[in-house]
DNA sequence: GGTTGAGTACTCCATGTTGGAGTAGATAGT
DNA sequence: ACTATCTACTCCAACATGGAGTACTCAACC
C-alpha cells in the first residue's frame, strides 16, 4: 500500500459525495478544491487508479454509446482511510509566490518591469476575485442544497477570499512604495534605489511588518481552549 | 537549452549577489526565498549543475582541507537570462492549503478533528509569525547593509507577513463559527451540522465573502495608471 | 590526545507532479 | 454534411519531493 498524498484524500473526498468518472472528478476538483490545492489534469486522472489498486475505490465500466466509461465509487476501506486522515495533524499551507520572487530580484532588472509585474499580479488577483464572487453568490443562494456541508464550503471559501483580498491590498501598497521612491528621486539621480526615500521606506516597511506581527503574536486567541 | 523553472531564476538571482557553493545556496535559499517559494534541498543542489550545462553559471573547484568544494558564479549570459525573465509576465501564486482541504471534507470525520486541525494550523502560523518577527527586526536594524535591495526585501517580507496574519485571523474566525454551532446545537441534536445555526452561519458567511469581494472589485486602484 | 557532536557539503533514489501533445467518440449548431 | 466544442481519457520527458546515506571539518570537553 503506497503512501497517500493530499491528492489521494481529495479524490476520496469527492468520491465520498457520489460515484463519478475521472472526467467529472477533474471538473469537480478544479472547480472547488483546485482553488486551495491546484493539481494538473493528468494527476487527477491517475489518482483513482492508484486508489483502486489498494482497494480504497472500485470502478465499474459503463457503456455510453459505443464508448466505455469507468465510474469510480469509494469503498468502506476508502471511507475509513479518509476518516483516519482527518484525524492526523494537518500540514501547513505551501505557497509558490512568483511575484514575490520577482520583487526580491527586482534590482537585477528594469524598474519598469517590477511595476509591470505588480500590475499584472493585481489584474490576475482581480480576475480571481470576480470569479470567486460569482461562485460565492451562487452558493449563498443555494445553501440548502449542500446540507451540513454548506458551512464547510463557506469556511474554505472564506480562506481563499482572504488570500485574494490580501493579494490586492499588497499590490496597492507595493505600487505606493514605487510611486514614493519615483517622486523622491526625480531630477539628479532618477530611479536610484539607494535614494534617501527608498531607505526611509524600507525602514518604515520593516517597522510596519514588526508591528503587524507583534500584534498577532501578542494577541491571545479570542477564546481559551 | 532546457526550459527554466522559477528555481532556475532563484538560483541565478542568488548567484547574482555573490558567488557561492551549493551548500550556501541551500542556506541562503531556505532562509529568504524559501518563505515565498519553498523547494527541497535536493532540488537546490541539482539546479546549478543544470545552469552550468547551459553556460549561465560557471564553477571553480576550491580546496578546503582535504575536500573539494565547487564555487558557482553567474556568467554574463546568466545575468542576461535573469534580466530577460524579469521582463516576462509573472505567474500567479499557487497555494497548497491542506487545512482548507480538510475543512471541505470535515463532515466525513469527527467534528473534534476539524477543531484540532484549525488549532494546529493556528499554532503553526503563530510559530511562523514569531520566526518572521525575529527576521524582520534584524533586517530593520541592518537596512543599510542591503543597499538598494532593502526596500525589495521589505516588500516580499510584507507579502509573507500579510499571508501569515491572514491565516491567524482566518483561524480565529473559523473557531468562532465552530463555537457558535456548538452552542446552537446542544441538547436534542448535539453536533448536528444541519442545525438552524449552521445553516444561518453558512448564509452569513457567504454573504460576507460576497461583500469582501465586492469591495475589492468595486474599489478602483487608489491611483490611475 | 581522543572522542563526540554539530555543522559542512554533498549524492542517490523511488515516487509524485507538471504541462503539453495526442486520440477519439459525442453532441449541437449552421 | 461540416465543424466546433465537449466528453473522456492516455502518454511522456522533465522536474520536484523527502528521506536516507556518505564523509569530511571543527570546536569543545574530559
Amino acid at each position: 500500500m503506497a503512501a497517500r498524498t493530499t491528492l489521494s484524500y481529495s479524490v476520496l473526498g469527492l468520491l465520498a459525495l457520489r460515484p463519478m468518472n475521472a472526467y467529472d472528478l477533474v471538473q469537480g476538483y478544479t472547480r472547488s478544491l483546485g482553488q486551495v490545492m491546484s493539481r494538473s489534469e493528468a494527476a487527477i486522472y491517475a489518482e483513482p487508479k492508484r486508489l483502486e489498486a489498494d482497494g480504497l475505490v472500485m470502478s465499474t465500466d459503463e457503456v455510453r454509446g459505443r464508448r466505455m466509461v469507468s465510474i469510480y465509487a469509494i469503498t468502506d476501506a476508502g471511507r475509513a482511510e479518509l476518516r483516519a486522515w482527518l484525524a492526523t495533524p494537518t500540514g501547513f499551507p505551501q505557497v509558490d509566490a512568483e511575484p514575490a520572487l520577482r520583487v526580491v530580484f527586482a534590482d537585477q532588472g528594469d524598474p519598469e518591469h517590477l511595476r509591470a509585474t505588480i500590475v499584472t499580479f493585481r489584474e490576475q488577483a482581480m480576475a480571481r476575485a470576480i470569479g470567486l464572487h460569482a461562485i460565492a453568490s451562487e452558493y449563498r443562494d443555494g445553501v440548502g442544497l449542500y446540507q451540513g456541508r454548506a458551512l464547510f464550503a463557506a469556511m474554505s471559501g472564506r480562506f481563499v477570499t482572504d488570500l485574494i483580498v490580501s493579494y490586492v491590498r499588497w499590490c496597492d501598497w507595493a505600487l505606493e512604495q514605487l510611486d514614493a521612491i519615483d517622486r523622491g528621486s526625480t531630477g539628479e539621480h532618477a530611479g536610484a534605489l539607494t535614494s534617501a526615500t527608498a531607505q526611509a521606506r524600507a525602514v518604515g516597511a520593516f517597522a510596519d511588518i514588526a508591528d503587524l506581527l507583534g500584534d498577532v503574536i501578542g494577541a491571545q486567541p479570542a477564546r481559551d481552549r
